[in-house]
DNA sequence: CCACAATACATGTATATGCATCCATATCGA
DNA sequence: TCGATATGGATGCATATACATGTATTGTGG
């Protein structure tokens, strides 16, 4: 199953990646983009765990991101924490990532058919669900 | 989907390799050393198609693999190919991984359901088979 | 047979990603 | 309040992965 995934995901990546590349920017940055308009500010941690990521992987990619302006960073209340959030910038990029990234989920769906389409999120979110609650006991 | 799969790429990656740690290797090259095992020996080409992974990219996978002695590499006929083929340490690796990795993988398939883990499997394959005969067109 | 296009990898470069470990800060118990 | 512990990130290190480009070899039309 995780070989069928990795397998399944190296092909979709390529396939968003390469509709991407003319905006210079991959798809796990799109995904952050995406991720910082829907929930605001929102800790570095707390970013990790919504992407189910290791924190500490962002840094690099948020240090990345952050030198192309598209996000800034700003030490909370508790000052070890980095609140991160959309530059303008951030929002111009996706603004203009959007359309692009639509059509090719669009023209995908259509491929593999509304019903394929819902079990597909449903069942992906459900693994990650399941690994996440239970897997220090699988 | 882009997203959720590779979301749910890395949390399999984590539970599987969580467990593989012990053995000393990564989900990558087991699937390797499974693809191996049940193809005999192939091209390093023709080993990319079947992981659907860019043949140069496994180049260090591969180096990897072989410094460990798991893999042997020989010139073909055409002697730009590399003709892989698994060495007797890397069937040694892959029979005491396997009961590993079958274990993660039952547990796994207890917890999703057999519906849910067959229909997971199959539509997989199928985004996979859509992504790698449209992916131009998409 | 030969110049040229195509193919199979190798290598350079960049990003993605996780874990172990380290540092700064926060929290909590005595 | 102070010391022990826990937490949030930063950094070092290793692997995964893709693409652009370079190199060796093969195939091909003339």
């Amino acid at each position: 199953m995780c070989g069928s995934f990795r397998r399944t995901s190296r092909a979709l990546t390529q396939l968003y990646e390469q509709a991407l590349r003319p905006l210079g920017l991959r798809a796990t940055q799109l995904t952050i983009l995406q991720m910082l308009s829907l929930a605001g500010e929102v800790s570095q941690g707390q970013l990790g765990e919504m992407l189910t990521m290791d924190s500490t992987s962002l840094t690099r990619t948020l240090a990345i991101m952050g030198r192309r302006g598209w996000i800034t960073a700003r030490r909370g209340k508790d000052r070890r924490e980095r609140r991160l959030r959309l530059a303008s910038a951030g929002v111009t990029q996706l603004r203009s990532t959007l359309p692009v990234w639509e059509k090719v989920q669009s023209r995908l769906r259509r491929q593999l058919g509304a019903q394929a389409w819902k079990n597909l999120l449903q069942l992906t979110h459900q693994v990650t669900r399941v690994v996440k609650t239970e897997g220090g006991s699988l």
